[in-house]
DNA sequence: TGCCGCACTGTGAACGTTCACAGAGAATTC
DNA sequence: GAATTCTCTGTGAACGTTCACAGTGCGGCA
C-alpha cells in the first residue's frame, strides 16, 4: 500500500469503491444482517482496498457510545502504584477490555483536582464505564458517581457501599482463616497480626478472617496496624516485638508488610520460622524473593480482574444488575511458617 | 428514584443561557482573545450554571484532535508488568497529561493482534501520539508508525533507531561506569557482570559501560546473560560461580536479577559483601527490601518519564524535531558492595 | 390478479463542535 | 470628515458517522 499521506479514507470512499451507499456500507460494517451477500463482499474488499478504518468521534456523536473505560485509581496514587497487586490488575483488565475493542483510559483521583478532573471527563460522556481500584467508603467521587448513572464497577468491594457498587473480589476473610488456622495448626500458641488500613476490604476483612480462628478477645492485644507499605510493616512489628515479646507467629496482612516484618524480626534476633513463624497475604512477586521464602495466601488476582471487567462489560450492555463475585484464596506455604 | 433522562447540556444551551451565540461561547472556551469580558463573564456563569462540559467527540471530529495519548507496551506483558520501573513511568506519564488534559490510553502490543488493534486504532486516528515503552529494535510496530506519521516518543532508546524515534533516557552507560568504578575502588579482582538483554539499551549500555572501565578483552570470562527477570539472574549467576569460582564482585543489569543473584550467592554459601560484593541497577524498591540490602544505581525514573511526556508533548503541538534527553544516574551505597 | 410481507438499498437529517467569513460599531489615522 | 483599522459578534458549513424512513423488487398467498 503506498504511504501517501492523505485525507484518512471515509465511508464515503469505501462507499464509492464498492458501488453501495453510506448505508450500505455502514450496515456491513456493525453486521447488520439486511446486507446482501454480494454488497458484504464489496465492501469488505473496499475496506481493505482504502484502508478504511471507522472514525470513532463521529461514531459515538451519533451513538452516544464511546468504546472507552476509566481505570480509576482513588488512592494517592504512589501508594498504589507500587502495590504489586496493581499491575496484574491493569494487565488484566487492559487485556480483557482490548478483546472487546475496548480502549482502557487510566485516571488518577488522588486529590481534588484529580476528581474534578475524573468526573468533568465522565460527565461529558467521554466513557460508557467505570472501572474503580481501591475506593475508600469515604471517597468523594463515590458520590458524584452516583449522580452521573454511569455504570461503574470496583476491584475489591467498597466498604459501606456493596450493596451499591458491584464489585469482584477475593475471599479476604476466609483466606485470613486459612492462614490463621494454618499457624494454629503448627503449634503456635501467641499468634499476633499486622492488619491493613481498617477502612479498606482487604484490611478489615482479614482481621474478621483472623479474630474468627483465634476469638475477638483472646487477639486484642495481639494486633498492630499498618498501611499496607513495607515501612508501616516494620514499625507494626517493632510495636508488636516490644509489646509483646514472647510472640510465636504473625498473621500481617499484605506480604509487602511482611517483607519489612521479616526484616524487623532478622534484626532483633528472632529466627523465621523457628522462633516466630510469618504468614502473609497476596503471594505477590515479592513472597517468593523474602529470606525466608513467604508463606502466604494466594488472592486469584488474574480472575478478579477479569470477573470485574466482565461485570462492567455487562452492565454497559445493559444489564440492569449484576451479582458480586466472590472468589476462593488458598493457601501456599513456603519457608517463613 | 426518577429515572430523569436528562440531555447533557451543549453549546446550545451555554449560548441560550448566556445570551450569546455558539460561535461566542466557544471562543470564550478555547481562550480566543476576542472575547468581550462581558460575554466570557456571561459564558462562565452559564457553564456553571448549567453543568456543561464540552463534547470531545464532536470537537475532535471538526479539529481533527484528540486529546488523547496511547501508552504502548510492546513488551510481552507479563514480564513489563513484572518491571517495578514500569510502574512509575505510568505513574509519572498518567499525572503530567492530566496536568494537560491529555487522556491516556493503554494498549498491549504483545502479539501480531495486539499489533494490528494498536495499529488500527492509530491509523483510525484516535490518538495524537505514542508512547513507546520497551520497544526492541525488531518490533515490527515500529515500520508501522512510520508509516502513519504520527508523533511517537520512546521511553528510553529504541536501538537502531536512535535517529529516528526520539527518546528520553537515562545514561545507562556513564551509570554502569560508576558501579564498576567503585567495585573496583573496593579493591575487587574479579569482577563479573550479568547483562540484560542486548537488543535493550539498558541491556547494552550497562556491559559497555562495564567494559569501559574493565576492558573489554579483560571481562570476556566474565559475561554473563539474562532477561531483567529474577530467575534469569539465579541462573546468570549459577553459570557464572561455576564458570569462575573466585570471583569477588558482580555488576548485575538490574535490581531484580540482583535479587535473584542474591538468593543464589547465599545458596552457595557465599557472604555479600565479604566474599562477593553485588551492585544492581535501577535502584526499584526490591533494592531496599534484599538481604543485604543492595548498592545500587539510582536511574532518574521520574524524570525520565516527565521528559518522555514534554517531548511528546513538543511533538503534537507541532514541534519538527526535538532533542533526545539523557540523564545522569547516581551510585546508591547501601549493604551489598 | 392483486395484495402483502420480506430482503435489501439509498437518502436526508441529526449528533455537537469549530472554523472561516462577513458584518457592525468604535477607535484610530490621515 | 472620510477612510481605515480594530474589536467583537453571529451564521452557515463542515467533520464522519448512524438512524429512521421511504422506497424497490420479488415471491407467496388469498
Amino acid at each position: 500500500m503506498p504511504v501517501t499521506n492523505k485525507r484518512r479514507p471515509t465511508i464515503h470512499d469505501v462507499a464509492r469503491a464498492s458501488g453501495v451507499s453510506r448505508g450500505t456500507v455502514s450496515r456491513a460494517l456493525n453486521g447488520d444482517p439486511y446486507v446482501s451477500t454480494a454488497a458484504l463482499a464489496a465492501v469488505r474488499r473496499a475496506v481493505a482496498e482504502t484502508g478504511y478504518v471507522v472514525n470513532r468521534a463521529a461514531r459515538s456523536l451519533v451513538t452516544q457510545r464511546t468504546g472507552t473505560v476509566v481505570m480509576v485509581l482513588s488512592e494517592p496514587q504512589e501508594k498504589l502504584f507500587e502495590d504489586p497487586n496493581f499491575s496484574v490488575l491493569l494487565r488484566v483488565a487492559t487485556r480483557r477490555l482490548a478483546q472487546r475493542d475496548v480502549a482502557l483510559v487510566m485516571m488518577v483521583a488522588g486529590d481534588d483536582g484529580d476528581r474534578e478532573r475524573v468526573v468533568r471527563y465522565l460527565r461529558g460522556g467521554h466513557a460508557d464505564g467505570v472501572l474503580l481500584l481501591s475506593a475508600h467508603s469515604g471517597d468523594p467521587l463515590l458520590g458524584e458517581l452516583e449522580g452521573l448513572s454511569i455504570p461503574a464497577v470496583a476491584c475489591g468491594a467498597v466498604l459501606g457501599r456493596e450493596g451499591v457498587i458491584p464489585y469482584a473480589a477475593a475471599d479476604d476473610r476466609e483466606g485470613a482463616r486459612q492462614m490463621a488456622q494454618y499457624l494454629v495448626d503448627q503449634g503456635r500458641k501467641k499468634i499476633a497480626t499486622i492488619t491493613g488500613p481498617l477502612d479498606t476490604p482487604g484490611g478489615l476483612n482479614r482481621l474478621e478472617g483472623f479474630c474468627d480462628v483465634l476469638g475477638r478477645k483472646a487477639v486484642k492485644k495481639l494486633i498492630a496496624h499498618g498501611d499496607y507499605s513495607r515501612h508501616s510493616g516494620e514499625a507494626a512489628m517493632r510495636e508488636l516485638l516490644d509489646r509483646v515479646p514472647d510472640l510465636d507467629a504473625v498473621f500481617v496482612g499484605s506480604d509487602l508488610m511482611a517483607a519489612g516484618a521479616l526484616a524487623v524480626l532478622r534484626e532483633r534476633g528472632r529466627r523465621v520460622p523457628e522462633d516466630v513463624a510469618v504468614g502473609g497475604f497476596d503471594d505477590s512477586a515479592i513472597a517468593g524473593s523474602t529470606h525466608p521464602k513467604l508463606t502466604t495466601v494466594r488472592q486469584p488476582l488474574e480472575q478478579v480482574a477479569t470477573e470485574t471487567v466482565r461485570l462492567l462489560l455487562e452492565l454497559i450492555d445493559g444489564a440492569d444488575t449484576v451479582e458480586n463475585v466472590v472468589l476462593a484464596t488458598e493457601l501456599v506455604p513456603r519457608d517463613s511458617a
